[in-house]
RNA sequence: GGGCCUGUGGUGUAAUGGAUGCUUCUGCCAUAAAGCACAACCGGCUUCGGACCGGUUAAUCGGGGUUCGAAUCCUCGCAGGCCCA
């Protein structure tokens, strides 16, 4: 629909010479929507609304203005015609040429349609996911990592580059406590049978024992100090956690088809970050406070003053993340630098970027926290130390396990049953998270998060596997195409579905919003099931051939859409 | 105490600030306006796959304001979450 928008545009063009721009036009010029109820076909498929013109020629009777202007408008051989409604000038474009435009399109581009070029030359990079080492991956977990490996293929579908680091917390207290809790309480025979569990179980044990007895805090900063010294066995039993911790992730990650072009720590970059912070105090940019620690003041920017290093020297995740900052800018020059972290971290890189700032970095302004809601338990947030958690690799297990039972249950015939079973239980949670505007919170459940009815990737998947089957019986390549056999509203309704991939696509790219695409999947194959529904493709003469076209659009338009979510489709089901 | 985010039917969610029909002022036209899904209720089809389709009921937290037009922007509240102190 791209295309036929840029139609409009030109003929806007041409009539209002120079009165308006480009911009201004296109923001004024909207493709109709065909979805549910919002679909009038009076309106036509491409409205301009005069609003802007009418303010500029002070006049407060838009619709007379639209109805002056509509019938000066130049034409074209592919709209039919144009009717101002209202304040709206109405594009009703010839349906034959419209079906055949788009359908030629989803065919030319097969699985690139829907993408366009508008980022070509940028790079984006961003920090995604980020667990803590040392600690399980929980349904916390989830929202970074499925979005930022979400915005990542949209981003990529728009024409940018990206590189995408998991960035891992290897250091802080958090692990000072493991070690210590290791080298005290470690036993080697039951860390060997099963390590992820005895790290978390040590650690947790540490938490408890340090709710009464506040010197094992102090400990704990001891290990810390210990391991940034070098201490070898300090760094022995780091390492162990480290490994033992990307193995478990690995497993996850696998299950859902995300990866990284970069995994690294945090504590890679603590001298850089020093480094940078003592020129900042020589040049005044940094003070020291009354215990000798170093801080930025952020007054100029309204923001409170934050620390960067601590009194006896060592660093912190400020220090760190300043210095892992300016390292991906010298590495990799990015036009962008976006970190997917939950919200309650905004104030946090609010301050971040302001340092960044304030020592000088004008790139300061490209970096860009995306900063979505939580994921919370009914009875409150997930806590590691209190062992209130919901284990992400538990729920995509018991997903998967639901959509097996399911497959047993309605088509035991099926080929790769597991595998199918992963596709759908994955597609599940995963569409579960995406499916929702990312500033909201969520609040878990497990109804939700193995829902497969309505808007679900289930729902998504069977569509497609339904229409996958209609070309499997049939078993011929479409011939005998013509844009007249696709006559009746549904059909047409689909087709021009179909064709606002793309600007779903744009939208998606513009807010980081994968909860576009996801809606837009979801739209798209109700409508496929409606049709389906209506419209018989086998035996259906002369229209056969069209109507394979047609089925076959679908399966493309819903498959690129499906796989800017990282959602693979099963072609039975 | 200060700041940020969220608030849409019973539930979960969507909506770049956009749909206001015509008119000889008498009438004419119209599902004349917040979409989807779940649940509930009614129905269809199960002859290309029922993990389906059609229909009914039902919502913008409250008060002011800006605008030709507000779920959306501003403001004062309320509720929930988060951050800083």
């Amino acid at each position: 629909m791209e295309k036929f928008k840029e139609i409009v545009i030109k003929i806007l063009e041409d009539y209002f010479g120079n009165t308006f721009s480009r911009e201004e036009l296109e923001s004024s010029v909207k493709i109709q929507d065909v979805s549910g109820k919002k679909r009038n076909p009076n309106f036509g498929e491409i409205a301009y609304q005069i609003f802007d013109f009418a303010k500029l020629c002070e006049l407060n009777d838009a619709s007379s203005l639209a109805r002056e202007v509509a019938d000066e408008l130049t034409l074209d051989e592919r709209i039919s015609r144009v009717e101002a409604v209202g304040p709206y000038i109405n594009f009703h474009f010839d349906r034959n040429a419209l079906i055949e435009g788009i359908l030629n399109e989803v065919e030319e581009e097969g699985e690139k349609f829907g993408s366009n070029n508008s980022g070509e030359g940028k790079l984006v990079v961003l920090d995604y996911s980020a667990p803590n080492i040392g600690k399980p991956l929980h349904v916390g977990h989830i929202r970074s990592t499925i979005l930022g490996d979400s915005i990542i293929r949209i981003l990529n579908f728009n024409g940018y580059k990206t590189h995408g680091i998991n960035y891992l917390g290897d250091v802080g207290l958090h692990i000072g406590k493991i070690i210590y809790a290791f080298k005290q309480w470690g036993d080697s025979a039951k860390i060997e049978a099963n390590p992820e569990q005895e790290i978390l179980d040590l650690y947790i044990k540490f938490c408890k024992l340090e709710e009464k007895d506040e010197a094992l805090t102090k400990k704990a900063k001891k290990e810390v100090e210990l391991l940034e010294k070098g201490d070898l066995e300090s760094k022995r039993i780091h390492r162990f956690i480290e490994e033992m911790s990307l193995r478990a992730f690995d497993r996850v990650y696998d299950m859902l088809n995300v990866s990284f072009d970069e995994t690294t720590g945090q504590s890679r970059f603590s001298e850089k970050g020093k480094q940078v912070i003592h020129e900042a105090l020589k040049k005044g940019k940094a003070e020291l406070t009354e215990d000798g620690a170093v801080a930025v003041d952020l007054s100029e920017y309204g923001l409170p003053r934050k620390m960067v290093l601590r009194s006896d020297g060592t660093a912190i995740y400020s220090t760190q993340d300043i210095g892992a900052a300016i390292h991906r800018k010298e590495r990799f020059d990015f036009d962008k630098l976006l970190y997917v972290v939950a919200t309650e971290q905004e104030l946090y890189f609010k301050q971040l970027f302001a340092i960044l700032d304030k020592f000088g970095y004008k790139w300061a302004k490209n970096c860009f926290h995306v900063n979505f809601g939580m994921i919370n338990l009914p009875e409150g947030r997930m806590s590691t130390r209190e062992g209130a958690l919901v284990y992400l690799e538990e729920v995509l297990n018991k997903s998967i396990d639901a959509a097996r039972r399911i497959i047993e249950e309605k088509s035991p015939g099926i080929p790769n049953k597991d595998e199918v079973a992963r596709m759908v239980g994955v597609g599940a949670v995963k569409y579960m998270v995406l499916s929702v505007d990312y500033s909201k919170p969520i609040e878990f459940s497990w109804d939700r998060a193995l829902n497969i009815e309505g808007n679900s990737a289930p729902y998504i998947q069977y569509s497609f596997a339904r229409a996958n089957s209609i070309l499997e019986r049939i078993g011929r390549k479409p011939e005998g195409f013509s844009p007249e056999h696709l006559d009746t509203d549904i059909e047409f309704d689909l087709v021009r579905k179909i064709g606002m991939l793309p600007t779903a696509v744009k939208f998606a790219g513009l807010g980081y919003k994968p909860h576009i695409i996801a809606n837009y999947a979801n739209e798209l194959s109700g409508m496929f099931n409606t049709f389906y529904n209506k419209v018989r493709v086998k035996d259906s003469g002369e229209k056969l051939g069209s109507r394979l076209r047609l089925v076959s659009a679908y399966m493309t338009a819903v498959q690129n859409a499906m796989s800017l979510l990282g959602i693979k489709m099963p072609r039975k089901m």
